[in-house]
DNA sequence: CCGAATATTGACCGATTGGTCGAGTGCTTT
DNA sequence: AAAGCACTCGACCAATCGGTCAATATTCGG
């Protein structure tokens, strides 16, 4: 009933659960097989099915956890205090940033979103998502009613746009570096600080 | 050497790279049998390395004429005339809208830029992406220099901006649809439009 | 120290994978 | 007529797939 350890309970499940994250978040479901996942945990594949009843079982809590994870680090990320344009200045940072330091979960997590047709587990994936836009929105109202921003825009359209444009980020920051007009590819902060800049203040001269 | 009906020039060819399509279009690369796809174009398997020497050629050559016709559906929807303003709304509804009226090419392509560490033709279907970008940035150049857009902010992350606003969209309509705050998930041109208004005046009042 | 429960394994299963092969079609050209 | 040629197919291949199973280590409470 203790822990002797080195068995700190399902220690086991843990290192299967981790080489399937990493190969899962790397390649698509069909193409990661279960030998692959054994020979990356260290063990036999007969041992998973000591653990797991099935491949999908397996893809469905490695799945499961990441979504908690990359839940966590968005959520811990964008909590922020002061003024709402600095909430906002913040939310977009720290979200990006979040986005960058866990780049498997994210692209596990978002594969599952894009992959309609198969419903494995969208509902579930889409929690993270929830959590954000409702935490933008809320503060995109509290500018609103403060006065601070205008009333006339709609802050469920506001926050979907931020939020595209960090998601678009960091799908595209590979390819973006190719271009030469493009200088905030690897200057996330920066990019994230143009765009809030361009929001509130908008691409027309104030004199219009 | 006449072409005596049904015998168009590699008809058979076409219905293989149809029917390939249309399911790498739903399903990843190694989620997709080389049985399905004879299956899919009623031939059988042996047949379409007639054509084609192995699963991968098969590919390549469907990612090639599907980011060929995207790139075509893009470039063509997004021509437009008048005042920069008109130009630039023009330009994101009908880029937003020739994203939803192909989502077949769409996920195929796009599914291929996501996928990094199995270089497939990555910088094959990036010829789209530099097409919207640079298209988009002459036009918010233009703007500037005719004193109709601010100075002070860089084309080429409005154009980020705009561009990923609209591939967010497209990615992620399904669960936007699910949230109640969000009244435009079914009214992409209404999107576009709140979108374009908020970069043009900015979320903070004039008077500030 | 021993039995029981838990972990772990190699060998194996039927099914399916990408890919090959040789034999047949039917049409065209000499 | 016959040779050539593009096309199509069923049968077949080794390899791998997800998954099973009986046998063996390992651990642990008594």
């Amino acid at each position: 009933m203790d822990n002797t350890l080195a068995m700190v309970e399902g220690e086991g499940r843990q290192r299967i659960l981790a080489a399937a994250e990493k190969l899962f978040s790397a390649k698509a479901f069909d193409a990661v097989s279960m030998n692959a996942i054994a020979c990356e945990a260290g063990i036999s594949k007969a041992n998973i099915y000591h653990y797991f009843p099935n491949k999908d079982t397996l893809y469905l809590a490695v799945l499961r956890v990441a979504s908690h994870n990359l839940r966590a680090v968005l959520n811990e990320a964008v909590s922020a205090h002061g003024s709402v344009l600095d909430v906002l200045r913040h939310f977009a940072r720290n979200h990006l940033q979040a986005l960058l330091n866990r780049p498997q979960l994210v692209r596990l997590v978002w594969r599952e979103i894009l992959e309609r047709g198969a419903p494995r587990a969208q509902e579930f994936a889409e929690q993270g998502f929830a959590d954000m836009f409702s935490a933008l929105v809320d503060v995109l109202k509290l500018g609103q009613s403060r006065g601070e921003f205008r009333q006339d825009f709609d802050p469920a359209l506001v926050a979907t746009l931020l939020l595209g444009a960090n998601v678009f980020f960091f799908q595209s920051r590979d390819i973006l570096r190719h271009y030469p007009p493009i200088t905030f590819a690897d200057d996330p902060a920066g990019y994230d600080a143009g765009i809030v800049e361009i929001l509130l203040r908008g691409l027309v001269p104030a004199s219009s």
